[in-house]
DNA sequence: TTCATGCCGATTGGATACAATTGTCCGCAA
DNA sequence: TTGCGGACAATTGTATCCAATCGGCATGAA
């Protein structure tokens, strides 16, 4: 059979072009993040390794990177399921996001230049149009690529990285807490913040970012399956009855 | 022969105590942040598999895990290297802690519980004996700890494992760019930010932080080897001429 | 009917064998 | 003497094999 890897990706011609691992690695990191994978699904090393065309050890090799960055959890001779960030997980999350972000503002300002704004508005834009074409998994792979990029431009790359780890697992959090209707998400909102920033308003960047991620996370659902595992008692307390109707 | 590892290290007993993998990793973790092996060392995989008495496969995974972690440096093919910040990462590393460090003190104050305080006061107590004893190992150490568990206090896992990284990799930095001398880093400095944090005092708390980890890094040399690879030229401009004497 | 116990299939963890790559050493030629 | 090339040794990358562990299912007793 023949793998979803490319002939480059493979391998076939050496030299260039990124390696296997990395190839395997960003196929489920995007598979995760654009939600085509729901948190709990397992990932079994074997159906892997022969959907990729390689051995389980490449494959766990990768699976161990995304464990690491918070997208998987490896329970020890159970295998590895997508993350499902608890209620306590996802409000640390956000806590981490709105202290980097919002902090970040200051350097961020201060470094960026008219060519960096002008990439930044780029993506603004894109958002916009995912938003009126109805393209939600677009729409959440530029907003998190918005946030990304903008921390990218303190050049500082631990506080890039961090970010990125963060963004990733807010996938998550909106995969298994979002509304489904994927109610927006700041769109034009991002176009504001540029703005603030483009006036070198560091100050007010950041308590834009701040309400603007606190919009974010006060717009999930966090009351249905508290923490995790579902709380039966309040479920079902919720259907009252379903017999009695 | 024997390895260095316990007897339930190696999992004689099982049932409780860390993995294996766990163990090594504390090993090497605690080998390179407490300067026992310094930045640019080799960790060839078969060595580290028979000091540990374990296979190559395991080994993998723990340098993989401190690869991530930015401890090691991975090249294909090249193996495993303790990493050598340059002096821009290490000034990133800096500028990241400021940032994320700073901003926690809000949190944490307002977290901060008696006992929190308590058990802080005890670790600047012996950073105190420490240095009094002449032990900069220890010292370093501890002061790392010290910043963690404050981190810690915010309830916030991802910062806190955020920080957790960086101090280790500021450790590899004071390792490169130290004065040798071991330079007294903020000793019962640490006792007057608890003050601050004791009084509820957020703000200046966090600007205490912030003048705190900006002396630190002052304290470095980085002038010499300018990143990374020596500057050549620099060098031997200083020199001046060695067979002229 | 329900719960406990033990066996079996499936999956992962670890070790070893083999392939591939890299760096070094040595010889040869300019 | 210097520079280039090729072969060899050392080390890492990958695949496969075997052992250990977990979950499910059946069996049996209360």
């Amino acid at each position: 059979m023949s793998t979803i890897l490319t002939s480059s990706e493979r391998g076939v011609d050496r030299a260039e072009s990124v390696s296997r691992d990395e190839a395997i690695y960003r196929h489920i990191y995007t598979a995760i993040v654009e939600h085509h994978i729901t948190p709990g699904t397992k990932l079994p090393e074997d159906a892997l390794a022969e959907v990729f065309g390689v051995s389980r050890t490449v494959v766990r090799k990768v699976l161990g990177r995304l464990a690491h960055e918070g997208l998987l959890r490896i329970a020890r001779n159970r295998g590895a399921r997508v993350a499902a960030p608890t209620v306590g997980e996802a409000r640390g999350i956000f806590e981490a996001r709105r202290i980097v972000e919002c902090a970040a503002m200051l350097p961020v300002a201060a470094a960026l230049s008219a060519a960096d704004l002008r990439a930044m508005r780029r993506i603004a834009a894109e958002e916009r149009e995912a938003e009126s074409a109805g393209d939600p998994r677009q729409l959440i792979r530029l907003s998190g690529e918005f946030h990304v990029r903008l921390m990218a431009m303190s050049a500082n790359e631990p506080l890039t990285e961090f970010l990125r780890q963060l963004v990733a697992r807010s996938s998550l959090i909106i995969a298994m807490y979002g509304s489904p209707g994927g109610r927006r998400q700041g769109c034009r909102d991002h176009g504001a913040l540029l703005d603030l920033l483009e006036q070198g308003d560091a100050e007010r960047a950041s308590e834009w970012m701040n309400e603007h991620l606190r919009a974010v996370e006060s717009s999930l659902n966090f009351s249905d399956r508290a923490d995790g595992r579902p709380n039966l008692r309040q479920i079902f307390a919720a259907i009252d009855a379903p017999e009695s109707r």
